[in-house]
DNA sequence: CGTCGATTTGACGGATACGTTAAATTGATT
DNA sequence: AATCAATTTAACGTATCCGTCAAATCGACG
């Protein structure tokens, strides 16, 4: 049978098989564009990581450009997707915000591509996202999600009037990220490891504790308006 | 002496200006790194932009990797030039992390290129900052600014104990430059102007609020132990 | 004025990148 | 087994990119 084997390994060097071709296609670029961006990305290097040719590619996908743009989508996809499941309505306000935190920033931590590729179009300066008509709708429930919790919160006397869901989501955004993003030139300068071998669950305490600080109503404080001053 | 000088600007069409021509290749170079990261930046196109050659480039600076490092600490360099300045000591400790925070997020605003540059270098995982002797002491003073900062608002009592100065230093640049660095997936996704046209004192603000209520001591609220849990 | 060293340029060579096209391979169908 | 369409490859052409080197330019100084 390892003959056989062998034999048929020998005639069938490339079977066809047009799916798990595009989806190996797929991760390669996924993981060269995270790698290196869209500029520093090559489409011979994709090529070389999925054993077939550039010429395949761009049978695919067409260009660079299209590769890019089908890469950017699917990244998008599948965080939405799992932000789907977190199913937040029968926690409590101040344990939702911190579960929502905590998924955030393991998110980020285990699918660093992701956030490099989110890096990486930003670079371009959302070039390809313009021209993605799929991604618009594609972001929208987080908010939602958000905004139920606060609502609850808010209702319950625990989270201060006024909140911004857009901004509260931006924040939680921005501390998890950044660990990722900027882990080479602050770790390297101020000597922390900030990658998954570093104190990953004392940081990850550290942003909802943030997060919920700034969310706490403090009924003994001025309240600040934070909605814009309409004067 | 206006014909003169233009008869002189014909025979010197090349003036031989070191000093200038260095330091403008140097500029040069911030903005083409900065727009398209370390792989994507060209030094034909960083040439085209000083209106000389690419061989001059190489001659003061030497090969592509030596330029981008002689930007990396240039930047830097910058930085923590502006940050030296901002006289913190005179200020109650509230009014000294706002301060910060303040300073800190319209710097990033009002210097993109510093923040292109810190994700460029992120992108190429630390590669270059690594290899830069000027680079390791240098950001040592911000440290010491915000724990001294600390060390009086826990003596007031207006700040909780236990605050660990890096990791707040971590958040003020988080929330500060994802405010940059993400304006362009963020923005688009959720429709918010993040650029310096967008309400830039109402998110300023915001990064303010958040930070201060992290650091605020809240006595009736049960203790959470932020180092690291020994057992 | 002529020489010298510092500065600047034009041109070359080798490498890599990208997309296309014509041909080859293969699984399925008749 | 012959054919067909989908899949895959090899090779080509053009463009760009990077570093070097020999030669040209220029300011200063003797």
């Amino acid at each position: 049978m390892l003959v056989n084997s062998s034999a048929r390994r020998a005639a069938m060097r490339k079977p066809k098989a047009p799916a798990a071709n595009r989806a190996r296609i797929l991760r390669a670029a996924i993981a060269e564009f995270a790698a290196r961006g869209y500029e520093g990305a090559s489409m011979d290097a994709i090529a070389a990581r999925t054993r077939t040719t550039r010429a395949l590619i761009n049978y695919y996908f067409g260009a660079k450009t299209s590769l890019y743009r089908a890469v950017l989508e699917h990244v998008y996809g599948e965080i939405r997707e799992a932000e789907a499941r977190l199913d937040l309505e029968h926690l409590p306000p101040r344990e939702a915000i911190r579960r929502i935190v905590e998924f955030t920033f393991d998110y980020y931590l285990a699918h660093e591509y992701f956030v490099r590729i989110v890096v990486a179009e930003n670079q371009a300066r959302g070039r390809h996202l313009r021209r993605s008509r799929a991604m618009r709708s594609l972001n929208r429930p987080i908010i939602d999600r958000i905004a139920r919790v606060l609502a609850r919160g808010v209702a319950e006397g625990v989270f201060r009037p006024g909140l911004d869901p857009v901004e509260v989501h931006k924040a939680i955004a921005a501390l998890g990220m950044f660990n990722v993003t900027n882990q080479y030139t602050f770790g390297a300068i101020f000597q922390r490891d900030m990658g998954a071998r570093g104190d990953v669950a004392r940081r990850r305490d550290t942003v909802a504790d943030i997060v919920l600080s700034y969310l706490t109503h403090r009924p003994e404080e001025e309240t600040r308006d934070v909605r814009s001053a309409s004067s």
